[in-house]
DNA sequence: TAGATTGTTAATCGATTAACAATC
DNA sequence: TAGATTGTTAATCGATTAACAATC
C-alpha cells in the first residue's frame, strides 16, 4: 500500500452531519438502480487487482459519462479525491454498506416450483450477502424434501417459522393467484422486503413492506418490440 | 357488438403516412418499457369482459396519471375516441401488434442448469407468442434429455441446428464466463435477439442484434438498498 | 509546483403532468 | 345537442451532461 492509500483511507465519516453522506436523504430512484451495477464492476476491478480509477476510465468501461458517475457517487457524500480518482476497494466499502451486503439479510422462498427451486440454488444470494434459509410450498411431493441446502416446509407453518426465525424477505415464486394472500401473511407477521417474480402487482398499504418486482415476461416482450421493430423496418425497404 | 364498435374498429391506418403512427419513428425508452404492463392490464380487462376503459378509469388500476396513458398512446398514433375512451379489445390488439406478439417468435435456450430448465418450462412464453424450440448445453448428462416439451441438443450442434431452423431470439442461462463467446456464435449464425441472463454485459459491434439483460442480483439490491434505509432509520429514531 | 481529477454548479435534455381545445 | 374524454400543446419536473473552480 502506498503513502496516498493511507491518507486515503483514513477518511472517518468527514460529513456524518450531512444527511446526503449517510444516505438518509432521498437519493433519486435513478440514482439507486445504477449502484448495483457500479458494485459488479467494482469488484471485477478488485479481482484484477486494481488500486485506483478515474471517473473517465470507468465510464469507458461502464459506457456511461464521467460526470454521471462522478454525480453519483456524490450523492452519498464524495468517495474520491481530487487529482487522484477513486480508490477501487473504498469505494467498492462504501457502495456495499450502503447496499446493506453486510447486513446478511436473511432470506425465505415461497413457491418451491421450477423458478423458486433454481433461484434457491443460485449463487446470486451469497454474492450479495443475503443468506437463503428456508423454502415453503403446498405440495406434499416437496414438504420436508430438500433444494440444495434449504429446507422445504408447508405453507401452514409460515407463520410458526417466522416467529421463530429472524427473516428480512421473501422471495415470491408461487402461483399469481396465491400471491396477494402469501404477500399479506407475510407482510403481517413481520417480513420487510418482498422480491416478487409472481407477475401478480399487490398493495400493502397497511405494512411498511417494501416490494421489488420482477416482471421477466415485460422484461421479453421489450426484446420482442425490438425484434418486431427491426422486422417491420426490414420489410419496409423491400 | 355494438354499433359504436363496428365503426371504432373500421380505423384502417387513418395515419399510414405518419411514422410515429406505424410505430418505425423513435419512441422513447420510457414507454415502451411501459407497454408489457398495458398488455398485461388489458389482458386482464378482457378475461374481464369489459369492453371500454377511459384513461382515467385505467390510470385508477394502474397507479399512473391518465395523461401519460394517453401521451403513450398516442406514440403510435390515437387509439381512442373522443368522449368514448378506448376498446379494450382494440387497444389490445394494437398493443400486441406494436409488441410482436403475433409474430410467433422462435426461442433456444442457451444453458440447461437450473435456471434454463425453469425458464423452459414457463408458460410465459406461450402467453406471449414466443414459441421455444430447442436447449442447449455442454453437460452429457442433459444432452439428448427432454425438458417439458424442449429437446436438449449439444453445444456443438448449435451452428447446424441454427442452419436448418429459423431461430429469432436466444435465452442465456449459461455461466459468465461462456457468454460472450455463445453470444458472438449466435450473432455470427443471424439470431437477432439475446435474452441475457448471465450478468456478463458484452458488445457485439459487428452484428445487428437486440440485447436485453436481465440483472436478477441487481434487482435483489434494489431491495436490499430499501431494506438497510428502513433499519438505518429505525436505528436513527432510537 | 504543475497536472490531474474530483466535487459542484449551471445548462441541457428528456420525460411527466397539467390544461384545454377538438370531437365523438 | 350536451357531456365525456381524447389528442395535443404548453408547463413542470427530474435526470443527464457540460463546464470549471477547488484541491489533492
Amino acid at each position: 500500500m502506498n503513502d496516498f492509500d493511507q491518507t486515503y483511507l483514513d477518511t472517518t465519516d468527514r460529513r456524518a452531519d450531512d444527511p446526503a453522506a449517510t444516505g438518509r436523504l432521498g437519493v433519486s430512484p435513478a440514482v439507486i438502480k445504477r449502484l448495483p451495477r457500479y458494485y459488479r464492476y467494482l469488484r471485477e476491478l478488485i479481482r484484477q487487482d486494481k488500486l485506483r480509477i478515474s471517473s473517465s476510465e470507468l465510464s469507458r468501461m461502464m459506457n456511461v459519462t464521467a460526470s454521471q458517475i462522478r454525480q453519483d457517487f456524490n450523492c452519498f457524500g464524495g468517495f474520491g479525491q481530487q487529482g487522484y480518482g477513486y480508490n477501487v476497494k473504498y469505494l467498492y466499502v462504501k457502495i456495499s454498506e450502503i447496499l446493506g451486503v453486510s447486513r446478511h439479510f436473511t432470506a425465505i422462498i415461497i413457491g418451491a416450483g421450477n423458478l423458486g427451486r433454481a433461484l434457491g440454488r443460485n449463487p446470486m444470494f451469497a454474492k450479495r450477502g443475503v443468506v437463503p434459509t428456508a423454502m415453503f410450498d403446498v405440495d406434499p411431493a416437496m414438504v420436508g424434501k430438500r433444494v440444495g441446502e434449504l429446507p422445504v416446509f408447508h405453507m401452514d407453518q409460515l407463520e410458526q417459522y417466522l416467529a421463530e426465525n429472524h427473516t428480512d424477505l421473501a422471495v415470491l415464486t408461487l402461483p399469481k393467484e396465491c400471491a396477494a394472500d402469501a404477500a399479506y401473511r407475510l407482510a403481517a407477521a413481520g417480513v420487510r422486503g418482498l422480491w416478487n417474480f409472481t407477475g401478480s402487482e399487490f398493495a400493502l398499504s397497511d405494512f411498511d413492506v417494501r416490494v421489488e418486482n420482477v416482471h421477466l415476461g415485460d422484461s421479453l416482450m421489450t426484446l420482442c418490440y425490438e425484434l418486431n421493430l427491426m422486422h417491420t423496418e426490414e420489410e419496409r425497404k423491400k
